[in-house]
DNA sequence: AAAGATAATGAACATTGTTCAATTTTGCAA
DNA sequence: TTGCAAAATTGAACAATGTTCATTATCTTT
């Protein structure tokens, strides 16, 4: 990488980090190219000097919080019991990072990707976020023949469905009605399918 | 209902057939106040006589396709057989309508509501819309002790995450990549959750 | 220090949602 | 039927946002 790659990648991040900012604190309504512009100290127009548009820019910010996310997990799942209790331990906190960053979960899993350069790449990064964490758990499962290699499968998706649909109607159908009555119905769901 | 009431609705009617339609054929982002306008034979600004904003014409029509999925599952499901199997066929139905309507997917799950009137009432009428349908066939199966009461109430709910869940990855992320995978997956994960 | 290359910027435009004052239409009483 | 008040309809105008592009500022190299 020449001196020239080293500036441009510098002033990525400077957009990034500003995005970053912005959907930690404000969600993603509050994301345009004028905030994100202002909150990194440039005009909105440098911003297309860097990135094809403003959703290709904020696509590129999936990957700092996949990473925040891997360890805001990995950091409180230390003493969890290998195999099914650390896939429920996981699944829970997946949940609530995403509730922690209400704009965290409006990118991945809400916002339109348009016709962003590594779009598939960010799908797959998004859609193995939570099968990732648990490949280990699910291995040990296997391993030790809790579940069969095919059933494990199966409940790697299952699990990353259940989750998605009840952070999708928690977050934009107001269901359950309250973070409680939310956080009992996700045990009840992870423990099902866990079986 | 007196005369003057009744031209009102029929104007409000003239309004959400016309996003109904933009919807089905156009998709929601094709859906603002000139092009619903438009197509209803009014000017944009007639929509605000009749309501609030957008985002309210936009969600009454929700009511419209509870209804029509309705019908367009109740038509297709006469000659299932009542319990376990027609709650797979419904389900599978549920998912090819969304799948023949991608705006109506996105009204469902993924448009923000923001301060609509009857807010609650249309969260609860998309939350239920697949439950409603299963209702008497998983009474049915709690009836012949397939389930006991407090399963089936898990399981209900486990099939509308599981599912929503599919939609949202499918229509937001493209996974699985295509069609038959993601009706095969579909159908793997309803017979799981069924067990 | 000058010139050419690179980066940064503001002006301008398109799209969309919303408001509001003006215009048109309607309903009804004389 | 006519005239007027109420109601409905409308276009102009504005704000917010994404995007492009020609101009300006900065940097690098000689």
């Amino acid at each position: 990488m020449n001196k020239k790659e080293i500036q441009e990648q510098r002033v990525k991040k400077y957009f990034i980090d500003s995005t970053v900012n912005l959907l930690k604190t404000e969600g993603l309504r509050s994301v345009n190219v004028r905030s994100v512009a202002d909150n990194a100290g440039y005009s909105f127009a440098s911003l297309y000097n860097y990135f094809k548009d403003l959703n290709e820019l904020i696509f590129e910010s999936v990957k700092v919080f996949v990473e925040e996310c891997n360890d805001f997990i990995s950091e409180r799942v230390e003493n969890s019991i290998q195999g099914k209790e650390r896939i429920r331990d996981i699944s829970v906190l997946y949940v609530k990072y995403f509730l922690e960053y209400p704009g965290a979960y409006e990118l991945f899993f809400l916002e339109r990707m348009g016709n962003i350069g590594n779009k598939e790449q960010i799908c797959d990064l998004i859609y193995n976020s939570l099968n990732d964490l648990c490949k280990d758990d699910f291995a040990y499962c296997v391993k030790k023949k809790v579940f069969s290699a095919e059933q494990a499968e199966v409940l790697k998706k299952q699990l990353n469905y259940c989750v998605a649909g009840m952070l999708l109607f928690y977050h934009n159908r107001h269901n359950p009605k309250d973070y409680k009555e939310f956080i009992t119905t996700v045990t009840e769901q992870i423990n099902q399918v866990l079986q």
